[in-house]
This record gives C-alpha cells, structure tokens and sequence, in this order.
DNA sequence: CTGTTAGCGCTTTCAC
DNA sequence: GTGAAAGCGCTAACAG
C-alpha cells in the first residue's frame, strides 16, 4: 500500500513554521533564516521528503520537462540521440519524458497526448514513417508549446528542425562510388513519405548526373524499411541481365542485410560490387566486409534539438531555422580494393 | 510564449453547467445525461481539452505511471526490455519514465528522486555496475511504492526480481566449450559488484570442475565493463607461455571486442581459439566469424518484469519472488569447425 | 525574515 | 442528473 508521503505542512507542524517558509527554505529562496533552512533541510532528509512535481507544476503552470517522442529503438541511431538530449536537459535542469511511437501513427499521435497531458514545456520529435498528417503535433503549436524536429522531420511546420545534410551525404557516398569506378550503381531508398529519403535520393540522382551516368529505374528501389525485404529487393537486382556494380543504401541496417545477401549469392563486395550506407551504426564497422557509410554526428543531433528546444522555452525566440550538421564519408573495406588498404596502413 | 490552457471550467462555462458535471462526463462516470456528455465531448474535443495529468494525480494521489531506470542505452539490451515494458504497461493503461543512468551510481539516485517526485506508482529496475548502496531504493520500499528489479537486480532487498538463469547460461556456454575439445578455457568476467557477473563466473567454474578440467587463475580476468580495455586484456592472455584454446565473455560487446583483437593479432576463431557471449546482441550474427552466445528473452523480460509490477501496483501482492527466464545457446560459427557447418545446411 | 491567503485544475462527497 | 464546496501539495503575492 502506497503511505501518506511527506509533505511541506508535516515539515512546518514539526517545526512549529509556516508551509511557506518550509517552501521557501527547500526551494533555496533567498530570504530565509539560515538556521531555519538548516533545520527544515535536515527533517526533510530525515523525514524522507520529496517535492510533489505535480503540485509544483500546477502552481506554477510549468513542468520543467520536455518530452521527446522518437519511432523506434530498434537500432542505436535514437538511443544515442537522446544520450545527447538528456545531457544538455539534464544541465538546464529539465526532465526528460521519452516516448517510442515503434514506427506506428497512432502511437505517435497517443504520445503526443501523454506529452500534452503532462504538461511538458518543450517537445522534441522525430516522426515515423507513417505520419502523414500532422494535426496531433499542431495542437503544440496552438498551445504556445515550442516543438522542435529532427531527423524525421515535417515539412509543413514552420519549427525548427535539426538534420543532417542528407542531399550532401548521399551525393558524396553516391560520387565516392562513381570515382572507383562504378557505372551501374544501385539505390535502396526509403519511402516517399520521410523528408530524409527523397533528400538522400536527390543527392544520389544529382551525383549520377553530375558525372553523366544515366539514370537506371530499375537499379532504384524505394521501400518501407521492413529489413525483411531487403533479401528480396537484392535477389532481383543481383538476378538482373546486368547487375548493379555498385549500392548505395538508405542506412547502415538496409546495407548491412543487403551485404549479407550478395554475400550469400557469391558475389564479392566490393569487387563484384561496392556497398554504401548511410549512418555509421555502430554494427557497420564489425561486418565484413566493413561498411563505408556517411556517418551522422549522432550526439550532436540530440543536443543540438535540444538546446534549440530550450532557447525557445527559456527565451521564446522561434525563428523556424533548420540547422544542419554535416556528415562525413567514413571509407571502409566495402568500397575498397585491397592493395588501398595495406597503403593507408 | 505559453498560452492558457482550456480547463473544465472553460468548457462549463460555455454550456453553462458545473465544472463537476463536466469533470464527470470527461471520466466517463455512469450518472450523467447521455445529451450533456455528448455534448461536453464534443466542445472538448473541438477547443484542443487536454486533462491534465497534474491537476488528476494531484487530486487522487496516483499518477498512472510506471518508472524504469537502466544503466545504460549503449546497447540493444535495455531499448529492447524497454519494448517490452511499453507494450505490458500501456495495455494496462499506465504510462512509463524512461530514465538512464549512464553506469553512473550518482545519476541512478538522481534518476530515483525524479521518479519518486513524479509520484509512480511502482519502478523497474536495472542497477549500474557502481550502485552498491541502496538507500535510494529502499525509500520506494518505505512509501509503499512497488519495486521490481530486472537483469542487474540486487540481492539486498526483498521484492520481486526477473533474471535470467545466467548460472545455467554460463554453465552450458562453458561445456559447450569443453565438448568441443577446449581445454585451457579463459573467462572475461564482469564486475564483482554485479550479481550477474558473479553467477556467470559461478556456472564457468562449476562446468570446468564437472569435467576435471583445472582451473586456472591467470585465465580468469574480471573487469569493469569499459569495453577499451578488453585489448589489454585479450593481447596478455594471448601472449601467455600457454595461450588460451576457449574464451567465455560475460556478454557479446565484450566478445565481440575479443574477435577483433584475437584476429589482428593472427589467430584463427575457432581453430586457435573459440569464443563464445552472452546475450545474443544484434552485432552477434554479423561479425565473422559470428558469434556462439546464449541468448536472452530480452523482450519477455521486460514484460514479466512490468507484469509482475503491475500486480503488485493493483493487487498489492509482494512476494519476493524471483521469475528465472531460460537462455537458450545459439550455436553459431566461432565455435564451429568449417566441416560442421557443411553439414548443417 | 515569516505568516496569511489565494489559487493552480481536477475529483469527490454531500446536498438538492 | 447536477451543483456547491472542500481539498490534493505547493508557490506566490501581500502584509507585517
């Protein structure tokens, strides 16, 4: 059975005091006695006391949390994002509320309300693949709450976003395949849906044309990201007339599962054709052949939509900017022939 | 800026009624006008009505949550239990505080005192390797609020605990090493601090003394999880007069570590040396040569861990019970000479 | 420096 | 079926 907690009133009764200076003296007020505060101090210890954040915040209308809602914790890319979000939360003296839609509307749409509900200052979110409107997350707006996007982020809102310079990663990864000498390279792309797979496949079309490769529709194949029907989609490419000699992936668990299966076929990577991913998880360097891949400064996402997140609830500024961080071109074996290696060690 | 929030009194006013007669169709309470609930649902609905969950905990001193605090979000293992707990804990309709210790003793009781400020109505937990005092805990206890720990759980305290057989785990890992002809068997332990790491220490030895086979101090090297140093520690055992010929690995990232260091340094897996983890991590099956490790019901911890939570929230049972979920160990290629292999397909 | 008072938004008797 | 009033635990003027 849950007991009767502590509360300012069973401090003050004790110390014959006023609940007002008991809560002046726990909240570091600065117009209390010394010897008052100790005092009130030490039986709040004793007495095992814990502010009650919920009447804190009814009273002052404010939580001191933001919530974050991110679509899955099935890879390290989101965990690690909010590593970075709880560090610089954590220094401004805010909770972190974290919600998981696992890559579902409505669970996205439920969290919104949970967050709502609980009152929280800021929200941080990245969408799932799903989300196509955006009403849940307007109410945000409409309540003066500040919302900032990451990553998965929505078009129609006027917020701050935080992303990674997508077109940029994947023209780089896609040119770093055309310059060993790829000519038919193959791309495993995202749904239409995420703002982050049109961008990644701009960046690998623009690169083609850049250096006038032709533009082969049968070498793009957009899917939803169910890693299940990677094995399906690389049958076929690997089964065409002429097969891909080069892949660029949406991300690191796409690549990855798509090395395993041309592995599978006897093909050899990057020989017979030279794998690309995008992300650098944290599986992409122990696979073998270890993937090349754009890595995104993961932490830096989190802290960065976190401190835009604050400067908003702290200083009301809201200008709708989209920060970009930029991401870098980590060459491993799956793009690299085998005398570059015993060179570059 | 934050603006006003539409309350029950809002919504009163407009239908001219009473904020209890609003506050009674909005709970779904049986005595109510069928016509007046419609029609407060309805406005609810249209001005954005959001309960807040403050204003409700703080009238009936229940919040409808759940905390979990885990040490870490480096690896698969906690996101994943965590899955599992959403899935339990919002069927029963509670939300969850997902909060992160980072390994770190300090943080874990910060953690604590968020959770207990929060007013939960139980907490799950998974202890940092340094947490060896559990006052923070305890105070859970003394409030009456449910406890239930999960994986790192700590042999002080009488509530309910979710593991899984990791001396039984160990053990077979260990035999399954010995039957295959291993002889000089070394163990990269845990943190003695950890139960775990004690229990699988325990399941090695006792399999070595079953099959007479010597145990041998200078194989068994116990650390502090900080996965840098698996080198050291791998690069001393393999310059050792006599080698290692089996390695058992408290968990699969040290493992893993292990395969790599093992490899840059010449020796065949498993030839030379056969490894196996714990846990089955993601990474498991993907690195060369993959990985033999005992495999955790990662999901159904978490689940039977928010199960049995929920019970003792609602039903106010609270034996200290302990639920042991069984491992299974999966076979894979760095414990398996190439012939095998042939023959398994 | 400390006490008094009102009120945050909601639920819940107790009347009618 | 609905309203009035009290109270959950805390903070924040306003007095003194």
């Amino acid at each position: 059975m849950k007991k009767h907690q502590t509360t300012v009133i069973d401090i003050a009764k004790e110390l014959k005091l006023s609940k007002s200076t008991v809560s002046r003296a726990l909240t570091g007020h600065p117009h209390v006695n010394p010897q008052t505060r100790q005092s009130v101090l030490e039986l709040a210890q004793k007495m095992d006391y814990q502010r009650n954040v919920f009447a804190v915040s009814l009273a002052n209308n404010r939580s001191n949390t933001i919530g974050v809602i991110v679509p899955e914790f099935h890879f390290m890319f989101f965990p690690q994002v909010i590593l970075g979000i709880q560090e610089v939360a954590k220094e401004a003296g805010y909770h972190v509320l974290i919600m998981q839609s696992g890559e579902s509307y409505e669970a996205e749409v439920a969290n919104a309300k949970v967050l709502l509900a609980h009152q929280v200052d800021g929200v941080l979110v990245s969408l799932t693949k799903e989300t196509l409107n955006f009403d849940h997350l307007k109410v945000f707006q409409r309540k003066g709450i500040p919302i900032v996007f990451f990553n998965r982020v929505c078009d129609d809102m006027e917020v701050p976003k935080v992303v990674v310079d997508d077109y940029d990663g994947a023209f780089r990864a896609t040119e770093h395949l055309i310059k060993i000498g790829r000519k038919r390279i193959a791309h495993l792309a995202g749904p239409h849906s995420l703002l982050i797979s049109r961008k990644r496949l701009n960046g690998y079309l623009d690169a083609l044309r850049k250096y006038d490769i032709p533009i082969v529709e049968e070498l793009i194949i957009s899917y939803d990201l169910t890693l299940e029907k990677v094995a399906i989609y690389m049958s076929h490419l690997l089964s065409l007339p002429q097969p891909p000699d080069g892949l660029f992936c949406i991300n690191d668990p796409t690549a990855i599962k798509a090395i395993q299966v041309i592995k599978s076929k006897g093909f050899a990577i990057p020989q017979d054709i030279a794998v690309v991913g995008f992300s650098n998880d944290y599986a992409s360097d122990l696979i073998e052949p270890s993937l090349t891949t754009v890595a995104q400064p993961v932490r830096e996402i989190g802290k960065t939509a976190a401190r835009l997140l604050l400067d908003q609830i702290e200083n009301g500024s809201d200008k709708p900017l989209i920060r970009q961080l930029n991401t870098e071109l980590i060459i491993r074996r799956s793009t690299q022939v085998e005398e570059k290696l015993w060179l570059s060690k």
